[in-house]
DNA sequence: TATTGTTATACTCTATAACTATA
DNA sequence: TATAGTTATAGAGTATAACAATA
């Protein structure tokens, strides 16, 4: 009894929710793979676009808006500032804090990872024709700014800043 | 100069990539959030719903199955079997191996894990209506299987087993 | 000797908090 | 004293591999 053949459940199963996480855990992983001949990660590719899309801000004000800690945001700066892509700018007025810059193999690798990215949405969503990718797109747009999703910014590893009481993440095998 | 502001890019840049990743990191902590009243977490409720789908099995079997290492299933079924929903048994004619059983209150869990995923999901489509999550769970569907998801297994975690190459996986913030 | 399950160890990643220098 | 950045330490989670029981 209960031989239900577990393929496709219907709605209101949490089952397209699933496939959300399914599907976004491999496209995550798949996204890395891409990235190592580059000698990147995802997390060095994020820190590179934040960067480059508003240059010259602290270490700080990065690690706020990515949802980092700032000892994580080093030793990530630390990694790039050793592949020569970024460097730290002392500020002259306040030399506390450092002003974050890409150098111009920086700006080259920039452009790497966007052909990555690029290349990567293609493979993933290879099954999709354009019209369908455009459904796809909106339609997920539609959850993002339902769920609050900073443009760029990856959830689920934040919960630092204000006094959030995100549990810490569990294992979620399976 | 190059101050494209970082909205909604277009087609081709991989960003609707990169919303499934958001997305799927997103739907994965907010149900280990749901389940955490359960006591439960996500690697739990995918063990309890395989063995409800094939009870008796063994723990390789299960092991093989969900990618997970043998050692690492282990420590969940300990947990669950802590929790009374899960029991081993001997198996008469080969003593090495276990059969894994739901007990009663296994089979509430399971029930319970099955609300908590409905519930999830709903709020997680609450901005799409009925028709459209219809349409997003074909095109996802697509996606999973055009890329080989096992229905019901989480990827990611798995790479052992065969001697798979895949690299170990990276912290990909942001 | 091969296999199931288990335990012990090591390793990676992340978080906490202590420390330095500027202000 | 407060803040930016850094370093050091500890914790959680996972993988590797050694081990005991059974076949």
């Amino acid at each position: 009894m209960t031989d239900i053949p577990p393929r496709r459940p219907g709605p209101g199963t949490g089952w397209t929710t699933f496939l959300v996480t399914q599907l976004g855990s491999l496209a995550a992983s798949r996204f890395a793979e891409h990235l190592t001949p580059l000698g990147l990660n995802p997390a060095h590719s994020g820190l590179i676009r934040a960067i480059a899309a508003q240059p010259g801000r602290s270490q700080q004000a990065l690690a706020a808006q990515l949802g980092l800690l700032p000892s994580r945001l080093v030793s990530l700066v630390d990694e790039l500032q050793e592949l020569q892509l970024v460097e730290r700018r002392r500020n002259a007025s306040d030399r506390r804090n450092y002003a974050l810059h890409l150098t111009s193999a920086g700006e080259d690798a920039l452009k790497a990872v966007g052909r990555v990215a690029s290349e990567h949405g293609d493979e993933f969503l290879a099954p999709l024709d354009p019209e369908e990718r455009k459904t796809l797109a909106t339609l997920l747009g539609r959850l993002a700014d339902h769920h609050g999703l900073t443009p760029g910014v990856h959830p689920g590893y934040a919960a630092m800043g204000r006094g959030d009481d995100r549990p810490a993440r569990s294992p979620e095998a399976s």
